[in-house]
DNA sequence: AGGAGGTCGGGGAACGTTCCCCGAGTCTGA
DNA sequence: TCAGACTCGGGGAACGTTCCCCGACCTCCT
């Protein structure tokens, strides 16, 4: 009942393990019949090497993990980030002949199993996802010395190479589109302050607005559909007169969509609303959300392409991807 | 620069490899002060197991695969459905102390993998998810002999356990709802035939039509938004007079409001409008969307459970969830 | 024809654990 | 106080591979 072993290869094929050994590899070094007769008999046992075996005497797993910070509310777990990320990602790993082990980095406990496990040698290397700025994570596991890249540009800079989009140019662009528009009282509902994206992103509110006099008018969502409609009842109370709204992301500017829907505005006669990221409900909502289109798929890819680099060369430099606006009818 | 080894903690320690790793194990039979020695060594000389080594002596890894059907052509790649399912599936797996592989299976090169991967022995179990009644994986997967269960019911009964909601009971009462509301011209937005749960969604809606003389108005879509949008279009081309819709899903059903907006139609005046999952975003249409609960982090966490139960007892018996409808503004 | 060089197969050590088995040490009870 | 039983630690084999090194055979050139 057990799985038969290279040695049970050998035997049934008559030769030594060392060469089914070669023939598995793949190695150029070997006869073709004796190739034939290997081959015979591995499909004839139903032969799979042991992958832990290999392993441990490689010292490598061909297995690179996917770390993803998970907080513990469980809040916005239909996240379409999460999936187009994580998707895209192990495309993109299993293309490249990697496994993909996925690490969910919620509590305290579940932080220090992580690097547990990337010290014992499971993986080859590791990927960050929406690690927030004062998450210590990146920090302790940046110091395990394996290979690792964040999807999104960190707090702590230096610690390891990153691909993150455009979020400054891409936020001026989306607040320049409301100017250009004749938008007078533009407010803003930000992302949490303590991911690099949002704060580039109201950064570039603030330094867009600075210029033209106008006030900042700024609501704090976390990036979830209900904040953004908290956040805009918010924005509706402190200045009922504002007549735009740059949403930081595109869920939290569904949510504002229902909150002025409810408040009875229109959009985007009464009030413009802009997004950031592009996902797909974006083109579903009443009316049709204008917004800032993020490459999530590409930046998914680029940075397993900067994971494989930083494994083969040891070296790797971070990316910087573009971001363009995409209008339709909400602003 | 080499990571230390048991070896080397139990010379540290000056004691022997043995009893370092009971230690490491919690085995009770160790002396409190050696005990105490071994922890001090393994803190100072930052030891940790090697996982490979590991693995391949006690023949399991501690591992779950979760297996994703992923078809190539990328569509849907932000599917509400792929995050809830991985995340509530990663976190029940975490905190019974697995690790997660997470596999996406495309293309044909990439479900031999699948195969290979199994029988190499990476891991110790697995979740099948979102496959199709067309898929031959499950059989071929079935017949590794690893523990396997399906997160949904399989085309094909027997092969392993598996968890899903009740399907029939909520379709049926989401048609039920319509014709209480005397809706006359009721048709339905079908998801891919190929999927048990599209298969009960559309054989329950003909059931429960059948019964009240009406006949049945059906398109066909493949759970995407676009594909609901597209087969609205379809369904007003068919039938001008309809005055409801039953979507499969809420991501079609989204589509379909889009279409119906577009239309002209009001909804739910005009046309009554019900999806099914109960997903995030069916709050935040408008009008927002009646739809039928299906408990998914719910149906992710017991099909974990049910998997544990298969690895520990041998055999788990298939459970079937509850659904209960959702009444909001389009129905 | 003989030797040198190159090609290919075989034996065995090593990877880092766990676990079995044995032996030594300790404690208890008569 | 001594024997027996039990507790706890140590040595070593085993898990299934890879890879190094050596040896044998073949070929080609001189």
């Amino acid at each position: 009942m057990r799985r038969p072993t290279l040695h049970a290869v050998a035997a049934r094929a008559g030769v030594s393990k060392s060469s089914v050994s070669r023939v598995i590899n793949g190695e150029p070094t070997v006869a073709p019949e004796i190739r034939q007769i290997v081959m015979a008999a591995v499909t004839e046992l139903g032969y799979v090497p042991n992958g832990a075996a290999r392993n441990l005497v490689t010292q490598k797993t061909n297995t690179i993990a996917i770390i993803v910070s998970d907080p513990p509310e469980g809040l916005a777990s239909d996240d379409p980030m999460f999936a187009m990320v994580v998707r895209a990602a192990s495309r993109a790993l299993e293309a490249a002949g990697k496994q993909v082990s996925l690490v969910l980095a919620g509590s305290d406990e579940s932080r220090r199993r992580v690097e547990q496990y990337l010290a014992a040698g499971h993986v080859d290397g590791a990927m960050l996802v929406s690690m927030d700025g004062a998450d210590p994570l990146p920090a302790v596991l940046a110091r395990t010395g394996l290979p690792i890249v964040s999807h999104g540009r960190l707090a702590t800079p230096g610690l390891m190479p990153w691909v993150d989009n455009d979020n400054l140019g891409g936020a001026t662009k989306a607040v320049q589109h409301l100017l250009d528009q004749g938008r007078q009282r533009i407010a803003t509902i930000s992302g949490p302050l303590d991911m690099t994206a949002a704060q580039d992103r109201l950064t570039a509110y603030r330094e867009t607005l600075k210029d033209t006099g106008r006030r900042s008018i700024v609501a704090l969502g976390d990036f979830t559909r209900i904040s953004g409609a908290d956040a805009m009842r918010q924005l509706l109370a402190d200045d009922p007169q504002l007549d735009a709204v740059f949403a930081a992301n595109d869920l939290m500017a569904i949510g504002a969509l229902r909150t002025l829907r409810e408040a009875g505005r229109r959009v985007p006669e009464d009030v413009a609303v802009i997004g950031f990221d592009d996902i797909e409900a974006a083109l579903y909502t009443a009316p049709a959300l204008t917004t800032v289109r993020s490459p999530m798929g590409e930046q998914a890819a680029q940075t397993t392409r900067l994971l494989l680099d930083l494994i083969a060369h040891g070296s790797a430099d971070s990316v910087t991807l573009p971001t363009e606006i995409v209008v339709r009818e909400s602003a």
